[in-house]
DNA sequence: TATAAGATACATTTCAGAAGCACCTATTTT
DNA sequence: AAAATAGGTGCTTCTGAAATGTATCTTATA
């Protein structure tokens, strides 16, 4: 169970903007790169997909570079990882198309899975890049937010 | 962000062991193997995981097979999906050999994921392996574990 | 006009996950 | 005892998505 690292090098490329949101120039693709050590025509197209969406703007030529278009506290990570994580077939059935399962029919495997999916992204939902940034007020979010959730429900021994 | 073939496979050898439980002969890993057009060899390494777990019991030669050791209603599908996933390092950071982030001090996206993670799980945690076979009584349960989730936080707008 | 910076297309590499293969051991039936 | 059935084990090989690399182009500034 992971994410692909074009999830994970998407927010920090996010968290790196904002954390350098005052700054007289932008942020380039290749301070990026070098400071997470990520391959650069990689980052590149994650920038690239960036100004797609119209999170980022970014300019060629020499002092050019990458800002981020939208407030931190307005980009939600949930958001974020839905869009840029491809594949949401947790299991077989998921895919119609794939799916040989005869007990599709006959099991609810698959609509309990969505919903822990749908739990998980729950989570993300309730974050934005700006709680990610650390300081006092974010830390209270979160510790809010988590006090939220609901119980943990009995575990049943396994063997 | 997708779960392994070997946990699907999992989940499903319990399952269809739990289908045939009343039965007079064993499931066989071959019989198991045709229904879900699988490979033998690799469902065996399943089988044999599962035997390690004490959740099935198996015998070998003629007439031999694979039984249920636990109760399905006692078999956690979220136990499962622990046990049988391996990598949980949903981003880099997660992984204090492998992590080369520099901001991993100052932001808070470990702990957010991790916090998503467990939310996905607590979802699973709730569910054994009964009430994945469809029957009036589980899809009950499931029902009003679904009516128990918290609401859906607001989702600000993302371009 | 030299340099810095992003844009794009295509090729290549990597690696976990999956599958295959060969052979071994155990049990039951005839 | 032999044959058939069934699981057990230790390799090797395959595969595809993900990641990376290379080359070249465009744009902007000093």
């Amino acid at each position: 169970m992971r994410l692909t690292q074009w999830t994970d090098y998407t927010l920090r490329v996010l968290m790196y903007c904002a954390a350098n949101e005052g700054r007289e120039n932008p942020v380039t693709i290749s301070e990026v790169a070098d400071s997470y050590s990520i391959s650069r025509s990689h980052l590149t197209k994650i920038v690239q997909e960036l100004a797609a969406r119209s999170l980022l703007e970014t300019t060629r030529g020499r002092g050019g570079g990458m800002r981020l278009m939208v407030p931190a506290h307005n980009i939600n990570v949930g958001a974020i990882v839905r869009a840029t994580e491809t594949d949401f077939n947790l299991v077989e059935c998921f895919d119609p198309v794939t799916n040989q399962c005869r007990l599709s029919s006959q099991c609810r495997l698959r609509s309990v899975l969505e919903e822990a999916m749908e739990s998980f992204f729950k989570v993300l939902d309730g974050v934005t890049l700006a709680d990610l940034m650390v300081d006092e007020t974010s830390a209270q979010q979160l510790i809010s937010f988590t006090r939220t959730q609901r119980p943990v429900p009995d575990l049943p021994v396994l063997g």
